[in-house]
DNA sequence: ACAGAAAGAGACCGAACGTTCTCCCTCATC
DNA sequence: GATGAGGGAGAACGTTCGGTCTCTTTCTGT
């Protein structure tokens, strides 16, 4: 069972549940302060398994980032789908980010709490956040770009500034609160765009 | 010499040089991958030392925390001393926040930092982070609400997202367009006010 | 001069860390 | 039926972790 499909494939049962399970560990309670012995523990995998698969705990960090890096570029464009102008893609990209906020078990940003403790800007962890955070910053940026005709990178930095601090604050205050500051911050910028 | 002064004081040369290494290393490089060894080697403290002055590691970190509350209060006090409005108060603890971002080894809020590696609510230096975002919040909430009439509850969250974006972006995307950014978002909400 | 706290020096503890290893079993493919 | 990869089970590696211990030196206030 579960066996590759003849392909170049990387998928096997044991490698998606140590995935997952590293996922969900990860997010939920850091990085630094997870052993592997957790992670194998959970996700019913010895030893063995772990490094046939990784060549290390970093490079299951590394996978780790790849997956919400999906996730979240899965989440956008659900978000973008349902919307043809650019106006209402961006309040649903808004409006999705929010309800990521207000779900249980949201523990911040991902890439922000990575980042934070990969401080060293050399390091493959940090690089991957900043990757991934350039990709966000240019899609809100052509995104704002075809609401109106002024220049869109300094309102572009203002989402994901407001974003940013949403997703930061959102398992510190109360989340209904932040995501009506952060959606009404959002508005702001967009009927700025479209006047 | 450094010998307490008779009062029931907690001042020692090497328990300061402790809180001064501990503070500079956990800021730069995180709370959970720096051991104790690092600590006092830097310290040039013997390991008996720091176990003299602190029960242990945790309680490092929340003096640690401690100190940067300290700091960032003395830092929001001297702002606020040099401007007579209300008004005037906020642009300059803004100003303030963006000179941090603009210098040299700025490595983001200590406080989002420590939290990303501490989730659990009930932890201390979980609690501690909270304590010291709610001072800020209500802080900025109170000048906010000396401009104009409006309720100035959502105005002080939206700057004080507005600060956590600037914050967490400041070490990752380029931090003069960041402080630039900030800077223009606190104005808006400022002059939305006065207005 | 003396008592006593602060600090240095360093051995030591058990536990957890990430990693590598061997041995055996299962099972799809040729 | 033989082959060989994937996986389970678990011992073991050396290192580092946070923390405790004893012993000695230094220096202060009385």
């Amino acid at each position: 069972m579960s066996r590759d499909t003849g392909g170049g494939g990387s998928t096997s049962a044991a490698r998606s549940r140590l995935l997952t399970t590293a996922t969900r560990i990860f997010y939920a309670e850091g990085i630094h302060s997870v052993g592997v012995d957790r992670i194998i523990a959970e996700a019913q995998v010895t030893r063995a398994t772990l490094y046939r698969h990784f060549t290390g705990k970093e490079e299951l960090v590394l996978a780790y980032l790849g997956q919400a890096d999906l996730g979240i570029r899965a989440q956008v464009e659900a978000a973008r789908a349902g919307e043809e102008s650019a106006a209402g893609q961006v309040r649903a990209v808004a409006r999705s980010i929010a309800d990521g906020i207000r779900s249980p078990g949201f523990r911040g940003c991902a890439f922000l709490n990575a980042v934070a403790e990969y401080p060293d800007p050399a390091h493959p962890v940090h690089r991957a956040v900043l990757a991934h955070r350039q990709w966000f910053l240019d899609t809100v940026t052509e995104l704002l770009a075809r609401i109106g005709d002024a220049p869109a990178d300094g309102d572009g930095r203002h989402v994901v500034m407001l974003r940013d601090g949403a997703m930061a604050a959102g398992c510190l205050f109360d989340p209904e609160l932040v995501c009506e500051t952060f959606l009404g911050g959002v508005e702001d910028v967009v009927r700025s765009r479209e006047a």
